[in-house]
DNA sequence: TTGCTAACCAAGCAAGCGCTTGGTAGACTG
DNA sequence: CAGTCTACCAAGCGCTTGCTTGGTTAGCAA
């Protein structure tokens, strides 16, 4: 952040700068991904959002398929990270859950909400192969929860098969999307709560 | 089924047959819409499905949007009247709730999947405008769940506010169509079951 | 027999799609 | 200073899309 981060900065404004345009391009395919779909986006619209002409969307992808894989292949990166760090967070199953489902929470509705929400509901536009490999990144994801069941179902936390209730909180949480306002009256932390209460009897 | 039905059925093969066909594309739209996508579904294929040409899908319907909005229509009058019945055919509050999870769960992997699928999952293909009307539709249903819902928490079977508990519930059965399979080991009574027991303590 | 209508076909239009091609300005490299 | 490379533009290709148009056939009523 001294002098030599600030030249460094300088230079690469000079120079050409990939990343920085795949990275705009990357948010821009996320958020317009979310807003009106897949199908509905062409290339020119993203495009038209960093500021280039659709041909040259080409140079950064190869094709407009691979820049749904990547944002969800990104994301699903921020992903395990984010529950992997809420989950070492806690020191009782109990905890833990609570801290897995706010992650999550966090996930749809805090920065990273626009890829999220993509990866979770628009996996279908991806062809098979492509769909089958996120599929397989995602087990990473789901693992995290589903160790975290088994082991409340060991201690009595939870007397459901761990399976069935990662599947049911999947839909209960990702839903959230489609009505849950972050800026309103309810909190993050209130709707953790809720969906928490859901799962065991007792949660202060 | 004896010789006048026989009849009648040789003089209708013989008839133009309007609502027939209407009643087939509809069917097909359902099927393909929930398939591919409403996208990803062309007038064409869609043509092709019932054994005509993309151009005479026009004279049953006046666009392509029209067809998935009919799709939902119809659909969203069948999941009243199924909840409904589900919901005078139980005594107890408790016994209401089980049903009304029960019916929407039916709805989601009976021979209605694919219409109520495509009304769970794809409303947001439609304007704006179509958008307003088929929410508006539905708003019946959740009322009765609501209603369904206040008299549980009036009566101490729950303790969550039932507004954000249907909303938890919507996704946690909406989603259900991504990984249940209706013919595998677990029966939809059993599915029900666990959605049950996650909504109040006890249920056998 | 004539007239009317529902239900369709055959053909194709305009618009938009993802993507390719050939070229170029500007920065860096040897 | 020549050569190379990145990042882009300008133009447009081939294809698919939803939808339209004009005409045809079969059944029915008067």
């Amino acid at each position: 952040m001294s002098v030599s981060a600030y030249e460094l900065s300088l230079q690469m404004a000079r120079t050409p700068r990939l990343d920085d345009r795949r990275e705009r391009l990357l948010d821009a395919a996320a958020r317009l991904f979310r807003e009106h779909g897949y199908e509905r986006t062409s290339v020119r619209q993203l495009a038209e959002a960093v500021g280039i002409l659709s041909g040259s969307v080409f140079h950064h992808f190869s094709s407009k398929e691979e820049i749904l894989l990547e944002v969800m292949r990104s994301t699903i990166e921020r992903m395990i990270s984010s529950l992997h760090e809420a989950s070492v967070s806690a020191d009782t199953t109990e905890a833990r859950l609570f801290q897995l489902i706010r992650a999550e929470l966090e996930l749809l509705h805090g920065p990273t909400r626009d890829g999220v929400a993509v990866t979770f509901f628009q996996w279908h536009s991806l062809g098979p192969d492509k769909q089958r490999h996120i599929l397989s990144m995602r087990e990473e994801y789901e693992n995290i929860w589903l160790e975290a069941l088994q082991q409340a179902l060991e201690q009595g936390l939870i007397d459901t098969d761990p399976f069935v209730t990662r599947r049911l909180l999947t839909g209960a949480n990702g839903w959230t999307i489609y009505w849950y306002q972050a800026g309103g009256s309810m909190s993050l932390d209130d709707l953790a709560g809720q969906v928490c209460h859901l799962l065991f009897r007792e949660r202060k």
